[in-house]
DNA sequence: GGCCGGCGATAACAAAAGCTAAGAAATGAG
DNA sequence: CTCATTTCTTAGCTTTTGTTATCGCCGGCC
């Protein structure tokens, strides 16, 4: 089964061959080598993609110059800018490849076009927004209610293994909300805490 | 019409009288006085309601008696614990009524049939989870980019500003990710500088 | 009127995080 | 393999926030 309609799949198991070709025949596939950018702050990309293999981040620059990374995405993640798909705004963020990638495209006005012909689409969109504003609210909530120390014990103990694993510290921090040179610090500390108690 | 009808209509105008009457039918008046609870935290109540007069919190209780508030809510906006709705699972957090408030509640189980029933609603839930999937994740990243110092002043620029008229100093830190006093603090501070300039 | 509890400002101290810089370790490119 | 770049850690210092406590203000309640 293509990866996308597994993806679909996941969400609207009721999704049928009929459902699943116009979808099928608009799919691009694109290539984004280490550095290069799904979207630019500033662009307006009315595109969505399924990450097929590959590691991104979603960065928004600052006045200043620098550069704050708040989202991380890996296989099977959706990509697009979706506030300025759902506004018709420029984006607020940029989205860059953080290794090879490999992406299925699709454009927005085609999902608006499914959500009108084919409930099921209509459904599908209820429930990934759905999905989403799930994991957001829970990550806004970590980030009220923990300390960088507790936020970075709780990213430990989640399943999120693949952030720890295959992104750069300093921009996990970013993800975290806190500064490289302080998440170095407090890893000391837990490296140290771990062996105080045996 | 009916405030929850003006409340769907704004986000699907072809909602029909017919799409509308087996909602009415079902609506329950509901009256919360100050202190009282919408939902507790470890309660499963799959209802949703729409705020018509009043003030409410979200707040998580902490393993240390201590509470954070994170939401409010004032007129016209939904109220649910929709974690639960979604998964099942007893609520996280409470919702708790400042001030007197007045609700109409229905069960999410009747939104759910209405889903399968009439597009109408799916399109309505759909547009929903949107909208305050933008909402949510602005503030995640006003609070992964800004400093508390920044936040306040974003605050006091936004369109929120009820939240600081009508919320108590000490629940809008907790909203803030600070603590009272280092709200307050910020207070003078912007306060002070406000008045050099001129 | 007087009492009391909640709320907000302030101070003093401790703890944590930010900033800058320097150096070690790992990674890549040629 | 070597050189250069990136990444991570550590240190010293500054700034901010958290913590605790006190005080004044206000509003409700008897």
């Amino acid at each position: 089964m293509h990866p996308l309609r597994a993806y679909l799949h996941r969400f609207v198991p009721e999704l049928t061959e009929a459902d699943w070709q116009p979808l099928a025949e608009a799919l691009r596939p694109r290539h984004l080598a280490r550095g290069d950018h799904f979207v630019r702050a500033g662009e307006h990309r009315p595109e969505l993609a399924l990450m097929l293999h590959g590691s991104c981040r979603l960065y928004y620059p600052r006045p200043d110059g620098e550069e704050r990374t708040t989202y991380f995405f890996f296989e099977n993640h959706l990509l697009a800018d979706y506030p300025g798909c759902l506004t018709g705004q420029p984006s607020q963020f940029g989205i860059q490849a953080l290794t090879d990638t490999e992406l299925v495209v699709f454009d927005y006005a085609l999902l608006r076009r499914l959500y009108d012909e084919r409930p099921v689409y209509e459904r599908f969109g209820r429930l990934v927004a759905e999905y989403h504003l799930l994991g957001t609210d829970a990550r806004l909530t970590e980030q009220l209610l923990l300390s960088p120390e507790e936020r970075y014990r709780a990213l430990l103990a989640s399943g999120k293994t693949k952030i720890l694993e295959r992104i750069p510290q300093h921009l996990v921090a970013n993800y975290l909300g806190v500064t490289s040179v302080s998440l170095s610090r407090i890893r000391g500390r837990v490296a140290r805490t771990r062996n105080q108690k045996p």
